[in-house]
DNA sequence: GTCTATATTATGATAGAC
DNA sequence: GTCTATCATAATATAGAC
């Protein structure tokens, strides 16, 4: 039966064409996380992305129509990789001690934002217009319930004197970030990478001195 | 007397086109700093540079010969006058007491970060080349001996648990900026602008209680 | 689906009139 | 010194061969 094997056939073919296409997709997308984490938006060129992720520049525009697509695809990822995994580690540590707790999610965040510091140029890139509009409304407003749980135990033994809520967060997020975010200055001047296991140890332990009062 | 006349006419005129440069400099220079501060280095048109300081786009080369160029003085600029406030609080505050001064010094650095975001849009907008590197040997590094004055007092009262120091000038430089670096979604999140002075003194304030101990 | 080649636009820097 | 006009280049997106 000739239609029933070209069928199959075409299963079969469309199967591993969808399989290179999404394999394409994902090497722009992390190449495109990449340059756009790195330079971010404008200084990002396509042609560097496609040169990264190994095909030609015109993948870009076929695969992703825009190179704005192609940013809002990589912001996807990360932010969605960000979420899961905080997710996760609010879960695992429920039942955990406040202190203990607080500890553990500071140190996951410093973490994260050591290994994907990314995330951080994302929020931070550019100050207005579609993208950001569209980014803020997308992800970084979730991330503000996802930090409220955190924000509720380190602020809880202050009483009075506890800093502001709201200001808490770009407090906390721009601590964090902020050795990767200028990471070559971190080098020049301490003579060592901000994303070496020690350093972010430290850093770490910076954090949890700073935003958490002493036992 | 010919060329008596002459040359006080020359000198006159000299003056006034002297003048007449010197203007034209800062404007752009000026409007650089916007620009920059806003968008970034490679963001950043020199058409639209010219448009904002008033003057055609074949102005900026013919007063700087390059972007890159504009870019340093405005650099030089915006972290001038970071050290000359700076310089004059430190000095102002010489006899105060450790606490009342290192509260005074934070609410400057923060007025300072919301007043002027350029400032840390500059020392984060790229990660690396020969802008980054000049930026980082001839205007980054001096900041830290002007904070190593702050922070004496920031990690004084904790004893064995204070932050990191190395670390403490990335957290604290990070945190102060955060909310103007982050400025659209402050205000898509809180309703309010970070920069209304009385978002600036919560800002202030919140930094306090975080970096420095409870009295 | 991927490539080479190209159309189109925007950029930074230069030339020349005034 | 400032302007208009232009060059040269680099960018994104499209067309067409395979």
């Amino acid at each position: 039966m000739r239609s029933a094997a070209a069928s199959t056939a075409a299963d079969i073919n469309n199967v591993r064409v969808q399989e290179r296409t999404l394999r394409t997709r994902q090497k722009l997308i992390a190449a495109g996380l990449h340059e756009f984490g790195l330079n971010g938006f404008e200084a990002s060129s396509t042609r560097s992305i496609a040169s990264r992720a190994g095909v030609a520049q015109s993948a870009l525009p076929y695969h992703f129509t825009t190179k704005d697509e192609l940013w809002r695809a990589a912001a996807e990822k990360i932010f969605g990789e960000f979420l899961t995994r905080f997710g996760t580690i609010l879960e695992m540590s429920s039942d955990d001690e406040p202190r203990a707790r607080a500890e553990s999610l500071i140190t996951e965040a410093v973490c994260f934002f050591a290994q994907h510091p990314e995330l951080h140029r994302f929020m931070t890139d550019e100050t207005s217009g579609p993208r950001v509009e569209w980014l803020v409304e997308t992800h970084i407003r979730p991330l503000h319930s996802v930090f409220d749980s955190l924000i509720a135990d380190l602020d809880a033994p202050f009483d009075g004197a506890a800093p502001d809520r709201q200001h808490l967060f770009y407090m906390f997020v721009g601590a964090a970030a902020a050795p990767y975010e200028m990471a070559y200055e971190y080098n020049a001047v301490n003579g060592a990478s901000p994303f070496d296991a020690e350093a972010v140890n430290r850093h770490a332990q910076s954090m949890i001195r700073t935003f958490l009062p002493p036992a």
